[in-house]
RNA sequence: GGGUGAUUAGCUCAGCUGGUUAGAGCAUCACAUUGACAUUGUGAAGGUCACUGGUUCGAGUCCAGUAUCACCCACCA
């Protein structure tokens, strides 16, 4: 393409569909199809991560787009570097959150629940929905420019998936890990299931709190219609106002619906600080109650069934809705003279699914759970579930970026209890476990024969979610890429899903597998906008990203969410952030262009090999090599913020504003190519297409893919010599140009305005030689050199470099003088700071030697200012 | 109640194991504009690094305490 034809400006909506198009064309997404083609050798190391499954009805939100950014950035810059790079797409079922929307959406079309469809009907719309919408995200995922392998891709309901989830339950349940038991659990009255104790959220509410009179104690509630069944009267054993009362005592007393006999139970969960110190307990209905009557062996009686109706204990009452009831109850007590007091305004925390928005109903039930306490064997060592979750972080083998979580994650397992993962819907992994009266039976498959009853209860989504990073490469089979990509090399995800993803993939994998899942975990924050607000439906604040990328392309979105953002830490974005970013790919596409324009113009044609000619070639060439490799630490540090400005600040700083402009004086199209093109590799993982557009444009036809072009492999010698040296007599001539420039705004002399200087000294031979870039860049009209200086001239100096310039007649001499003596002073301060600092033992004894030096040139640099500057106050006067 | 983190320029944030006169982007102001780029360029202004102590030759960085904010966990009979 000619120079001419190129757009002023990159619009990214001409490009990336086309681009994202012809990658997948290409096959390179696939680590296999790399091979085949020769652009990653057969014996590379693998590089292995697996996409966090996006729930398949969810639509992608910016934390997504974040993760996806952070993935495919370091999914790339590995498969440059000639990795066996794998990633691995898939989705998420996410039952419950999926199931309770489709329901809604029937409910509100057609009026029915699913009890009215049927489980097969129900399954059928929900499996419809999840595909429509499964497609959805797909495609968005796309638009990021995320380079998955497509032909891999899993979903934790498939087939393979399925055949995982009951191997792993299989084993677990003759190993007895897996158990069932009547516990009490988080019911949720309107979804009709459990919930876990992750899945609770917590809103806080006002209601009366009431005092009742219960023979000789007052107890306090909020819930009046869970008390029918109390009979048992708890108080801490050292509370000093109850030490008459024994435990085990009986008492006879008036209640509800008539005298009862309530037994005094003496137990340390009871608060003496709190109301009146005595409590009566509903071990059914709360999972404090229901540990102190196990604890102590009491009657546990349901009051309220699964659909938050009463129970016939509460005899005139029974069938009533717990709301309609509590008043009621309220009003009975009242009549019997046995309320004490109310306090309206109590503020207590109410538990409801999050998922799906039902109050919480403790119920007891029986479900099948995970112990995590549960000792075996392994290795040789006594081991359980939650000491295995703890010794993989323990031991270093997986690393938690940033660290600070690793503390969050042993509190958690600390506090860990046993994981119910059996749940009441019907959208899911069946437990494979069939019933026929009083037997039971656990397979991978269906028992022969008839009669058996399979469980009708499904598992918790993260059951499934905890076997993804083998699942997803053929286990429970022995494949090839299970052998190959695990455990993976990377988990990147959201802080928020620690503990309900991360947490059980290590469980599951250290116990299935007798390894870790992955050996980095990388947490990336929330996704904020420019308050600093959670991004919320009811906030209306929710940045879309296809929106964002509609208007400013992903290139644009994707820098945003990677730079200025570090580890752990949330992000804020808004349409500012992402304007700054598509000035940048503009600005990229624009060097992009004058480079075109040049080689179309010149005779030269690009070649891989630079050859430096002026000192500025060489300045540019080991400024380049600096920075790739400086990039190339940061990134595999997964520093990719820091990463990002530092090549932001190369590109525009270094290359766009002087390097560029020094082509136009003094071209040499090969150095200018090929820092060019070295540029584009090392954008290409933080904006593929934009470098992938100015690849294929700059190129010729026979140029692969930039996308499996080689990561820049002089930046892996970083640390050894530089490739290229000198270019030091031409830093100063830049340093001297800015100096120029900082004087002329020093004097408020119009930049514009071209000056004559003299140059006096050595340094004569550089400034002739870039005596083009000097005049051009400096706007000097005339270069004298002399050892004799013109009456009234400003000093610009860098290094050993001295230009004067003529001031006769452009400044206030006055005004000038009394400034530059401040100045001085200031000078002068900084030079006997230096001067204490070097001449104090203990620095010099205890300081790294580089360090030491690095102050020394310091004074030295200081006193020679200082010098110039008397020099300079002199010749004003 | 327990825990974690944050506090650096008007705003958003970098600043990795202590060692330049503390940086960037945005916003502001001034100036420039035939140029690959007005999606631009050159500059300026703007900071007691929350506070108080401590360790150290040296602290934005380490330690202790205080304040404010945010989040996580537990949970109130």
């Amino acid at each position: 393409m000619n120079g001419q034809e190129i757009p002023k400006a990159y619009d990214a909506k001409d490009w990336e569909d086309k681009l994202y198009h012809a990658w997948e064309e290409s096959g390179f997404f696939n680590p296999d199809k790399c091979i085949e083609a020769g652009v990653t050798k057969v014996d590379a190391v693998p590089f292995s991560i697996v996409l966090p499954p996006p729930n398949v009805t969810g639509t992608l939100h910016t934390g997504s787009a974040c993760m996806l950014a952070i993935e495919d950035l370091i999914v790339r810059f590995k498969r440059m570097q000639g990795y066996r790079t794998l990633w691995l797409p898939g989705t998420d079922h996410a039952a419950i959150a999926t199931q309770s929307k489709v329901e809604k959406i029937i409910f509100e079309e057609e009026g029915k629940t699913r009890h009215d469809l049927g489980r097969e009907e129900l399954l059928k719309r929900v499996e419809t929905f999840a595909k429509a919408s499964h497609d959805t995200i797909i495609h968005q995922t796309k638009k990021i420019g995320s380079s998955l392998d497509w032909s891999r891709e899993a979903y934790t309901l498939d087939e393979k998936r399925n055949f995982a989830v009951r191997t792993a339950f299989k084993k677990m349940f003759d190993e007895a890990i897996i158990y069932r038991g009547e516990r009490i659990v988080n019911w949720d009255p309107e979804m009709q299931t459990t919930v876990s104790d992750d899945e609770i959220d917590y809103v806080e509410k006002n209601s009366p709190f009431y005092y009742f009179q219960y023979g000789p104690f007052v107890i306090g509630t909020v819930r009046p219609e869970t008390k029918f069944g109390d009979k048992y009267v708890v108080m801490h054993p050292d509370d000093e106002r109850y030490k008459e009362y024994q435990h085990g005592q009986k008492i006879d007393l008036e209640w509800i619906n008539g005298p009862i006999t309530a037994t005094i139970i003496k137990d340390t969960a009871g608060d003496m600080t709190f109301g009146s110190g005595v409590m009566t307990i509903t071990p059914a209905h709360s999972r404090i109650d229901f540990e102190i009557a196990k604890r102590h062996g009491l009657d546990i009686e349901q009051i309220i069934d699964d659909q938050g109706k009463l129970l016939p204990i509460a005899k005139e009452f029974a069938g009533q809705g717990i709301k309609e009831a509590r008043k009621k109850i309220v009003e009975k007590l009242k009549t019997k003279g046995l309320v004490v007091k109310v306090d309206e305004q109590y503020a207590h925390n109410i538990a409801t699914n999050s998922r799906g928005g039902g109050v919480i109903e403790p119920q007891v039930k029986k479900q099948w759970w995970i112990n995590v306490n549960k000792e075996f064997e392994r290795a040789g060592k006594t081991v359980t579930l939650k000491s295995l979750m703890q010794d993989a972080v323990r031991s270093g083998k997986i690393k938690i970026l940033p660290e600070r979580f690793e503390k969050v994650y042993f509190h958690w397992i600390d506090n860990l209890r046993d994981w119910c993962i059996s749940r009441q819907i019907w959208y899911g992994h069946r437990i494979p476990v069939w019933y026929k009266n009083e037997e039971i039976y656990c397979g991978i498959e269906a028992p022969e024969g008839d009669d058996w009853q399979q469980d009708p209860d499904t598992l918790d989504t993260w059951f499934s979610s905890g076997l993804w990073t083998f699942s997803t490469l053929g286990w429970p089979e022995h494949t090839e890429d299970l052998k190959t990509y695990h455990p993976t090399a990377l988990l990147e995800t959201g802080y928020d899903i620690l503990f309900f993803w991360i947490a059980r993939m290590i469980l599951m994998t250290t116990y299935l597998l007798d390894t870790v899942p992955f050996k980095t975990v990388y947490l990336h924050g929330l996704v904020r906008d420019e308050q600093g607000h959670k991004m919320s439906k009811s906030l209306d604040n929710i940045i879309d990203p296809l929106d964002m990328i509609a208007d400013y392309g992903a290139d644009a979105l994707r820098l945003a969410l990677v730079i200025g953002s570090s580890p752990g830490n949330d992000v804020r974005v808004g349409d500012e952030k992402i304007i700054s970013f598509r000035n940048f790919t503009n600005k990229l596409w624009n060097i992009g262009r004058y480079v075109q324009t040049q080689l179309t113009t010149s005779d030269s044609q690009p070649t891989i090999v630079p050859i430096p000619k002026s000192d500025a070639d060489h300045w540019i060439l080991k400024r380049l090599q600096d920075t790739a490799g400086e990039v190339t630490r940061l990134i595999e540090n997964y520093q990719l913020s820091l990463a990002g400005e530092k090549l932001r600040d190369f590109t525009w700083t270094e290359f766009a504003d002087w390097y560029v402009e020094i082509h136009k004086v003094e071209k040499n199209d090969t150095v200018l190519c090929f820092v060019f093109e070295t540029l584009l590799k090392l954008w290409h993982p933080f904006m593929p297409y934009v470098t992938e557009a100015l690849w294929g444009i700059s190129g010729n036809n026979t140029k692969n893919l930039l996308m499996v072009e080689q990561w820049p492999s002089f930046a892996k010698a970083s640390e050894g010599k530089p490739a290229v040296d000198g270019a030091s007599s031409f830093q100063l001539v830049i340093g001297l140009i800015q100096e120029i420039r900082a004087i002329k705004a020093f004097y408020q002399i119009d930049p514009a305005t071209k000056l004559s200087i003299t140059v006096r000294g050595e340094s004569q031979q550089s400034i002739q030689k870039n005596e083009a870039i000097f005049k051009r860049l400096a706007r000097i009209n005339e270069i004298h050199f002399s050892e004799t200086l013109p009456p009234h001239t400003a000093l610009a100096q860098c290094g050993s470099l001295q230009t004067f310039i003529e001031l006769e007649g452009v400044i206030d001499f006055d005004a000038e003088t009394k400034r530059l003596e401040n100045e001085k002073s200031e000078k002068a301060k900084y030079i006997a700071t230096l001067e204490t600092k070097l001449s104090n033992k203990n620095f010099i004894e205890r300081a790294k030697p580089d360090v030491v030096v690095a102050e020394r040139l310091k004074l030295e640099e200081a006193r020679k200012q200082l010098a110039d500057f008397e020099h300079h106050l002199a010749s004003l006067v």
